[in-house]
DNA sequence: ACATGTTGTTATAATATTATATCTTATCGA
DNA sequence: TCGATAAGATATAATATTATAACAACATGT
């Protein structure tokens, strides 16, 4: 038997064992696209064919048909009728990011070069952390927007969520698009007169995923702002969660001790 | 209707059309489920009845209950029969990250509430990326030093892995683990004029899991740390993975404009 | 006791998932 | 051209999942 065919075998009847309730073909699929994302088997190289996993692992060609055609649609391998099924994923050490930088002192700059997209407005009650923080109007509701904003080629990078205390009237889709919440606060006559800052991080779920362009669990940059006016109260909170391929966040720092 | 049902509904019908796939009774259990751990609903609140969701959202009343049972599952809320449902959960507004650091000027500060653990300290040739960054002493190597922080409470929240351009005899185990490694460097006459900071996010895998005691997968705060000397040459790299649940970066801004 | 409101129980139809077998077609070397 | 190797296509049986309906039982106020 063939070293990888060996080794592969080994790992799976420890892994069948433990892990448990995931359909077979989903759990031949994970093995096998391990054993080839971390380079174990080179690009080019042939995999193992159907029968042999099938004869090797105990079960039916066509269950390992399933899981290699799920490798074959997320382009991992190329099968050919008669020839067997070859890598064409390029195994890549680090695969090095060149993430577009925001820096605190440019976030106006940062606008020029992407765009928003506003998902949708709302009077809603929010939950109680936001609620305590932000002094609600009498009905108990504040604004929430909800957008995503993608950079110059298109591609979504930011998420966010932002609840207001303001009226519904001045910010409509079309506004808040094209302005900052910021200057829309300033037109109602709020002035941010200070702003705290979180970052943090948190694992992207099915709906983030899907409006980032991300998998479900993908780590991201995690952004909350707090935003007072001149007396102090809250007027505006803002979660922000970046996508860490496309944006990080860099500062500089002069130290003189 | 209610405010709190007239609330759910909003969401619901935005999300249902997002969201694909997912099962219904599914998707409204996690919508229930966020509306009580997020504080929306209060602990001890009735939730609204199977019928008024069924109403409301238009689906039948048994996929309704099985959100409410699953919830039920969970001991997010108690069913009874001709009483109806009420949350059992209590919200607690999270004791927001307990170190909370902000930047440089305090990292002595943090360093007295916390201790330091040192895995490792070894002169190797570093990879290409910071091979390249780094200049380097003749023999091309670099001190690597893999450490892991501890709060008062022994509970790990950052795993570092540093490349210092120094000597390797100032950096004993010993040395490292009681004072700052940019103290160290000053003591070797290098001084640290400038720091560059990227705040980015990164999943832990399973080594780095082990060690800050976080499942795999999970979402964590990545700092990469670049420190210059007089001559603007780079003397040192960090690059920091932090819980988010222990650690989070905080800072304060005025605004002027 | 009874009407009303609310959840519990049981049954069921439609569909999706999982794993299998059998037959078909393409590739390649002898 | 033939035989040995591969993967593709089609069919199918057993379960599991999803969503529904109709009826039963409990709680409460009048």
């Amino acid at each position: 038997m063939p070293a990888l065919l060996e080794s592969l075998k080994s790992e799976w009847v420890m892994g069948v064992k433990s892990q448990s309730k995931e359909p077979l073909y989903h759990k031949l699929y994970v093995l096998l696209r391990n054993s080839i994302t971390n380079g174990s088997v080179e690009f080019g190289a042939q995999m193992p064919t159907e029968q042999q996993l099938s004869n090797a692992f105990g079960i039916s060609r066509i269950t390992v048909k399933r899981a290699m055609d799920d490798l074959a649609a997320e382009n991992l391998i190329a099968r050919q009728r008669g020839k067997g099924s070859h890598v064409t994923y390029r195994y890549e050490p680090e695969p090095v990011s060149a993430p577009l930088v925001g820096m605190l002192e440019n976030l106006e700059e940062m606008s020029k070069h992407s765009s928003v997209r506003v998902i949708s407005i709302e009077s809603l009650v929010p939950p109680a952390d936001v609620r305590e923080t932000l002094r609600l109007n009498t009905d108990g509701t504040a604004l929430k927007i909800l957008r995503v904003r993608s950079n110059e080629d298109g591609q979504p990078y930011a998420y966010y969520v932002s609840w207001t205390k303001a009226d519904k009237k001045r910010f409509t889709k079309k506004r808040v698009e094209s302005k900052t919440r910021i200057a829309l606060l300033k037109e109602s006559g709020t002035r941010i007169a200070r702003v705290e800052q979180t970052l943090s991080a948190e694992n992207a779920d099915a709906g983030v995923g899907a409006l980032l362009d991300v998998p479900v669990h993908t780590a991201l940059l995690a952004l909350t702002r707090q935003s007072f006016d001149d007396a102090g109260d809250m007027v505006d909170i803002l979660f922000g969660l970046y996508n860490p391929k496309l944006f990080a966040y860099k500062m500089v720092l002069g130290l003189d001790h």
